[in-house]
DNA sequence: GTTCTAGAAC
DNA sequence: GTTCTAGAAC
């Protein structure tokens, strides 16, 4: 008989069992000996497949849960193996996960005060294999890019590479993206910019740094040389690669982005893409819930950081309104066709 | 993030 | 009947 244990790597307390399928919530309190504020009652949602001997951990609490340094997102999920190490809250508090088979008797020091819930799916899950990222456009062309670097100066001179333990998991995607230089626009010692894999305009590209920062809240002071090089990045491709003076672009932040790894958004406010499907791109893009970019350093100039209001989310189901003449559309569609009227000829 | 699809809206 | 959205699944 399996037996699957969550075990405190700083031996703070007993091994905490996690039977098959069922959920259980771990967080602050007596059975961890978790202490901080940070950290909720109930931070992580655990549910253990013997099948596939891993583990789902989802983040239920507000601060950063992570997965081997890659944080996992409020809301969302990761999947923690035997070899990672899932940290509870900020980096703090480091637990591994571990299969026994036969341990079934021995109580040992288990801590027998986890909250469990009825499994969801009990059965069900051996279908479905860690998929692999996105697909690859194989036609991506960079033939008139990357003009002024010499052949082979990338990526063995470069800083930092964000390791991505979890490629699998679709939020991880820009990290595995903008490590590929197909992908590549443009980069340097600091930036690396690439296209929007489903651009939501005619030109949608995307700033990141080569410094892992996981989101906007993690934004200190010491990041606004960098914040501003990003923008000017920004800039550059524009004016690089579209003839700039008839296109209007927008450089901005989602504040609460779903993909994982800091990223400026560069795009063309037409809006005319086929990618461009639904209520939340488009009110991502065009209500509050898109900071601009000088906004957000402004805001850490002023503050040290970039402070994020409750209710973002609410935004993304605003009424459908033209960005232009602030006409309100009933449907996606209908906003669709009312856009072409703002385009130039 | 996207895809898929049930059922709401028309 | 078709169009469109929104939520689940991935």
């Amino acid at each position: 008989m399996l037996v699957c244990w969550l075990v405190s790597k700083d031996k703070k307390h007993g091994r905490i069992k996690l039977p098959h399928a069922e959920t259980v919530l771990i967080g602050r309190g007596p059975e961890t000996e978790i202490v901080d504020k940070k950290c909720s009652r109930h931070q992580v949602q655990l549910k253990a497949d013997y099948n596939k001997r891993y583990v789902k951990v989802k983040q239920v609490g507000t601060n950063p849960t992570s997965v081997d340094s890659v944080d996992i997102g409020k809301g969302q999920e990761m999947t923690f193996k035997p070899g990672s190490i899932l940290y509870m809250v900020n980096n703090l508090y480091p637990y591994v996960v571990e299969f026994f088979e036969g341990a079934g008797g021995s109580k040992g020091d288990e801590v027998k005060t986890c909250i469990k819930r009825p499994p969801e799916d009990s059965v069900n899950n051996d279908k479905e294999s860690p998929k692999k990222f996105g697909r690859m456009e194989s036609d991506r062309s960079i033939s008139n890019l990357n003009t002024s670097r010499s052949e082979k100066t990338s990526s063995e001179k470069l800083p930092h590479v964000p390791e991505v333990k979890n490629p699998g998991h679709w939020s991880q995607g820009l990290k595995v993206s903008m490590q590929d230089p197909a992908m590549q626009v443009f980069k340097d010692d600091k930036v690396v910019v690439i296209k929007d894999k489903y651009p939501k305009a005619r030109h949608h590209w995307l700033v990141l740094p080569w410094e892992s920062i996981s989101s906007l809240k993690a934004l200190r002071t010491e990041h606004l040389n960098l914040l501003q090089h990003m923008h000017t990045v920004g800039e550059k491709v524009i004016k690089d690669y579209t003839n700039s003076s008839s296109n209007k672009f927008r450089l901005g932040y989602h504040v609460i982005p779903s993909m994982s790894h800091i990223h400026l958004h560069v795009i063309s406010q037409d809006f005319d893409s086929p990618c461009l499907k639904n209520k939340k791109h488009w009110n991502s893009f065009t209500t509050d819930y898109f900071l601009q970019s000088e906004d957000v350093m402004e805001m850490v100039k002023q503050n040290g950081r970039v402070t994020v209001k409750d209710g973002a989310t609410e935004l993304l189901k605003s009424p459908l309104q033209c960005h232009v003449c602030k006409e309100q559309q009933s449907t996606i569609p209908k906003l669709k066709e009312h856009l072409k009227k703002h385009w130039k000829s």
